[in-house]
DNA sequence: GGGCCTAACTTACCATGAGTAAGTTAGATG
DNA sequence: CATCTAACTTACTCATGGTAAGTTAGGCCC
C-alpha cells in the first residue's frame, strides 16, 4: 500500500552518479542527432530537465561532456566485442575468433548508431583532450592485437607487427561501417565477410611462414 | 633598374583568386596547429593580414573555410596518388600499382602533415556540409577502385566488391597513418609493406579464383 | 592625367552560446 | 526539528561567429 519509494512523480533531485549517467545518455542522443557544433549545452540541459551549470559542474566543459560520451561509447563497444570473443571460446580456430570480433563490431554499429556517430566526432577534440580519446582508441587496437597474439599460431609474431595488423583491421572496419551508411544493401554479414576475406589471408600467411 | 613591379612592400590589394589561395594556406596551417574549435576567424585573418569580413565574403562561414581547406587537401592527396600511378605505368603488375599508391599516400602524409591533420578534422562538419566532404572522400575510394578494376586480372570482379576493397584499403591506410604518429620508428616503407602484406593476398585470391 | 566605377577591403556593430559566481533548497541525518 | 551538505538555479560575463554599412585602392577609358 505504502511503498517506501513510490516513484510516481519523478524525484527532483538525484544522486550525482545517477544524474551523470542520465546526462550522458541524453547528450549521446543530442550530439548524434545534431552533431557537436550544432549542439548547445542548453539543449542538453533542457532535455535532461536541469540547468546548464549542473552539467558544467559534473563534466567541466562541452568538450568534457563529449569526451565522456565517447569514452562511454567506446567502452560499450569494447564490452560487446569482448563478449563475442568469450562466446566463441578460447580454443576456437583463429579465423572464427577473428570473424566473431568483426561481426560483433558491425552488429554493435547497427544497434547503437548514436554511439557510432559519436565516435566519428572524435576529430572535434582539441590537442589537449585528444590523448585521452586516442588512448581509448588504442585500447581497441590493443585488445585486437592481444587476441590475435593469444592464438597459438601467431604467438611467434613480434608484437609490433601484431599491433600493425590490429590497426589495419580496426581501420578497415570503421571505414566499411561508414561506407555501409551509403550502401544500405550491404548487411552486417556482408561487411564481415568482406573484411575477413580481405585481411584473413594476410594473417594466415603469417601463420604458415612462422 | 626600375622593375615594373618591385614587390618590396607587399601589394595591399590582391585579386580575389590569389587572396583566396593565400587564405587557404594560412587556414590550413592554423587549423592543423590549433584544431578547428580552438581556431578563431580572427586568428586566421590576422595572420593573413586582412580582416574577418573579407574571409566571410570569400568563404561564407568558418565551416565553409574548413571545408575549402579539406577539399584542397584531399585534392592534393589525390593528385599525388595519381601521379605515382602514372609513374609506375599502366602495364605494370597489379601489386606494383597497388604498392605505389599506398606508398604515395604515406609519403604524402609525411610531407604534408598539416593537410593530414586537417583531413582528420572532417568529423567536425555538420550534416549539411558532410555530403560534400563525404563525396571527396568517396572520390579517393572510387579512384582506388577504378585503378584496381582497370587491372587485367580484376576486371571480372563486380564493382561493388571492388568498392569494398577500396574502402578497406583506404581505411587501413588512414588508421596506420595515425598509428605512425605514436610509433615514429615505423617508416613510410614499413607502413606500406604492412598494408600490402595484409591486404594483398585477399586481392590476389580474387585474381586466381575468377 | 584625371575622373569614375568596381572589387577589395575596413570599421563598428549584433547575437548567440560557452562558461561562472553567488546564491537557494531538497532532503538525508542526528 | 534543527542542521548541514550536495543538488540545483538565477543571473550574469565575455568571447567569437557573423553582418551591415561604409571606405578606398587602383584599373580603365577618354
Amino acid at each position: 500500500m505504502s511503498p517506501t519509494k513510490p516513484p510516481a512523480q519523478p524525484r527532483r533531485r538525484m544522486p550525482r552518479a545517477e544524474r551523470e549517467a542520465q546526462i550522458l545518455v541524453v547528450a549521446e542522443q543530442v550530439f548524434a542527432e545534431r552533431g557537436y557544433q550544432a549542439t548547445t549545452m542548453e539543449d542538453v540541459a533542457e532535455r535532461v530537465g536541469v540547468t546548464k551549470p549542473l552539467i558544467y559542474e559534473y563534466f567541466g566543459s562541452k568538450e568534457g561532456l563529449l569526451s565522456a560520451c565517447i569514452v562511454s561509447a567506446r567502452g560499450q563497444l569494447r564490452d560487446a566485442t569482448e563478449r563475442s570473443w568469450a562466446a566463441v571460446g578460447d580454443d576456437a580456430e583463429l579465423i572464427d575468433i577473428f570473424r566473431a570480433g568483426v561481426r560483433a563490431f558491425f552488429d554493435f554499429i547497427d544497434q547503437h548508431r548514436n554511439a557510432f556517430l559519436l565516435i566519428q566526432q572524435e576529430g572535434v577534440m582539441a590537442a589537449q583532450t585528444s590523448p585521452l580519446i586516442e588512448s581509448i582508441r588504442e585500447q581497441q587496437s590493443a585488445a585486437t592485437a592481444a587476441t590475435l597474439g593469444a592464438a597459438p599460431g601467431l604467438s611467434s609474431v613480434p608484437p609490433e607487427v601484431l599491433e600493425g595488423y590490429a590497426e589495419v583491421i580496426v581501420g578497415a572496419c570503421e571505414r566499411i561501417a561508414v561506407w555501409r551508411g551509403r550502401r544500405p544493401d550491404v548487411t552486417a554479414a556482408d561487411a564481415t565477410e568482406l573484411v575477413v576475406a580481405t585481411v584473413w589471408s594476410g594473417l594466415a600467411s603469417q601463420l604458415t611462414t612462422s
